[in-house]
DNA sequence: TGTTGACTTAGAGCGCGCTCTAACCCCTAG
DNA sequence: CTAGGGGTTAGAGCGCGCTCTAAGTCAACA
């Protein structure tokens, strides 16, 4: 699979995969002979979980850290347990910040969407 | 209030308040005579509002869509309602994305954590 | 009266995560 | 044989949301 099928499949644009490569959040692909990037679905798999690492707000610096530990083997796989707890237990906090925003977005909007001129205090 | 205590209760930096103010975000100040800016606690509850709108991942752009409608009175209070619901339901989505990932990152990590050499393969 | 420290402005700089450009190469279809 | 559509690289540029700098003003206190 070259990097424009990868783009497709992955949702990626084949600029980010360039990119994620360069830094090392993707590992150095095969090249084919032409020195095109030849890359096995394989992939697929390891781009959708950094997805979910995205999607949950995790930034670049952690990932590459994971991945970094993903690279020395099964001996780090505690600490990348780790890792990952820590990143959830952080998604959840922040998930109950939204919906407790949410809540107060829900039921004060009337007082808060008056005008400047009107008295905004509780 | 001036600005420094501003920031202590509102928690934004002064460079923030300062940068909100030039940007249209928080109402211009007026200024006591020696030039600095003199706030009423009133404003206190504006910034609250927009601090949970920035918590709840609304881009500026948007804040200050709503902040001009805003200054134009009751009038586009029903334009603010539908503004902030179609936010409300983006960050619903949003926290349902998250609970969705959380929950795959919670039940999937043991696979998705060995090293590239082995099958990451479902 | 001098010194500290909080304030003012316009505008530059930064960290993040891409996104694109320029100049080039290679493969295949017509 | 040539045109088009993919790919390659290094490096520049961008949008966002601040964050800081420089140079200056002002008020309060020892």
């Amino acid at each position: 699979m070259k990097i424009g099928e990868l783009a497709k499949r992955s949702g990626l644009s084949a600029y980010t995969i360039r990119y994620y490569e360069r830094i090392g959040l993707i590992p150095y692909a095969d090249r084919c002979r032409s020195g095109h990037r030849d890359y096995d679905a394989s992939i697929l798999v390891w781009i959708q979980f950094l997805d979910r690492l995205k999607t949950t707000g995790m930034p670049i610096r952690d990932m590459l850290h994971y991945a970094a530990l993903r690279e020395r083997g099964p001996a780090t796989e505690a600490e990348r347990q780790a890792l990952l707890e820590r990143h959830r237990a952080k998604v959840r906090a922040h998930v109950d910040d939204l919906i407790a925003c949410l809540d107060v977005l829900e039921h004060q909007d009337r007082r808060l969407c008056r005008p400047t001129t009107e008295d905004d205090r509780p």
